[in-house]
DNA sequence: TGAATAGTGTCTATAAGACAATATCCC
DNA sequence: GGGATATTGTCTTATAGACACTATTCA
């Protein structure tokens, strides 16, 4: 990849007042340190004369979709902003990337941070990057996608919203998505902070199209599911509904399931038999 | 996603000297700016007000993973790094991301400046974070990959390496791969800077994947083409041999292909017919 | 016993693999 | 004509959708 010797000018950004960027000067002399030979210790040299502030340099961010199913609909997990920009508006849970950590620690850690969660299934999405995406300066943001079962849920900090998504295209066309609180009824949609709400359309999109080649349904799921449960995940994700014959074949045929052997309690009705996915899916 | 003023604590680089990274007492003061209460105007007084350089950010970078088919092997396009650190080895070709211009953009600009091609299929690829890729400085770098045909890499710079791609893995497992360069007869793998053997690697596995349900294929061949030129490009990628039968009606079924009525010329056997990628494929 | 869903079996349509037969070009 | 590959057609097998039928629980 690109490495700050390359003699890409800093870019000197529009308006951002006290931006680190150095002059054209400062640029050269930073450069300037390269020795002209390789030699073992060259990078050692080279690292300890690198002046790593020359280059003006954009914030980078982490954001999180939490994905998760209640009630047969597909929800979020949303923070309400107490400052601005979008002051008030809800804002999918992010958070600064620090410089020792790796993109997908700094994922986990605003899960936990922001939202209360450990552990959860955790996949990079997708980076955004427009120009003015935040209004301040320039921020790229990594965007991650989280699942979980609905039943962790409840363990989430109190000052997160749950909304409930409602996908305004078919299939994997893409585009944003629309969130409504949950809870509070018929409520008009909310308005999302940033980008975010094509960062959830991204991830809506992506699990959609996982959830044919991979076991992701499970992650939202309890440990033990009976293979209704099941198709209801997947038609909730997919937004249509699924033929019950030929999914209970793939399913079984898939053999990323186990037969527990259990059988549903507390249901009004022949109960069925409760499966478990298994992690021996090495295909 | 993440804003400057939720008061995450600059972190202080391990190492790095003369970050742009501002006291605890600095950061405190650039937070004081926000307001308390919100009125229409808040945000542009918040913005005035807000030091973006409060924070301690890493460096970003676009890599673009450029693919092509070239004698039925998998080849991709390296330049030679002139500076350290990892001088002379060789490395996708990549540049900062400037402060004004989106990512896409940021890896078509690095394509046209460092390899001289311009209007080339691009998609995000992965973002790459891991804390020491670099060994100067933190680096995050936004990967993109890119599809040619062949035809078009003469045109490229002359200071760059055609590089034979070798996958050591089966189907969509993942890893790095390695490389040998183009020409220079049996000669050994080359080893590439920074993490670019895993960005290979990852864009064959993401292109691998894709195959199955996108008309990617086209990307690597002339405007008009044979069925099996076609079959052939899908077999290098995949790295396994197809079923020529099934393929055929596949492709012909997909609805993706024009044929041209036109024959394929100067081939000592009966000529096949030569197919077009037609664009009307919002099925 | 009836309501409700679970689970099985069968039939059909469609897609994939195998293979044979014929077509068309260049030498 | 012979070599080589293209293209078509048929047969077989696997998978998906549709639907009928039986099973099991609770009220």
């Amino acid at each position: 990849m690109a490495q700050p010797q390359r003699r890409e000018p800093a870019r000197r950004a529009p308006s951002r007042p006290k931006s680190p960027a150095r002059s054209p000067g400062a640029e050269r002399a930073a450069r300037k340190a390269a020795p002209a030979v390789t030699s073992e210790s060259e990078d050692q040299r080279y690292l300890a004369a690198y002046d790593a502030s020359a280059f003006e340099r954009p914030s980078v961010t982490v954001d999180v979709a939490l994905l998760s199913v209640k009630d047969d609909a597909l929800v979020t997990l949303l923070l309400s902003r107490t400052s601005p920009p979008f002051r008030g508006r809800h804002a999918l849970p992010g958070g600064f990337l620090r410089m020792d950590e790796p993109l997908e620690v700094a994922a986990a850690r605003v899960l936990h941070d922001k939202a209360g969660l450990s552990d959860v299934f955790l996949e990079q999405l997708y980076t955004f990057g427009a120009v003015h995406r935040d209004p301040r300066t320039r921020v790229v943001t990594v965007a991650y996608y989280a699942l979980v079962h609905p039943g962790r849920l409840e363990a989430a900090s109190s000052d997160t919203t749950l909304a409930r998504i409602e996908v305004p295209w078919g299939g994997e066309t893409g585009g944003p998505v629309d969130c409504h609180a949950l809870g509070t009824a018929r409520s008009g949609a909310l308005t999302l902070a940033f980008d975010h709400a094509d960062i959830l359309g991204t991830a809506v999109k992506r699990i959609r199209g996982k959830l044919d080649y991979t076991p992701i349904g499970f992650q939202l799921l309890p440990e033990r599911f009976t293979l209704a449960d099941l198709q209801r995940v997947h038609e909730t994700v997919l937004g249509r509904p699924l033929n019950k014959d030929s999914f209970r074949r793939r399913m079984l045929a898939s053999g990323q399931l186990e037969a527990t052997g259990e059988l549903q309690r507390e249901v009004d009705h022949r109960p069925a038999e409760l499966y478990r996915f298994s992690r021996r899916s090495a295909v």
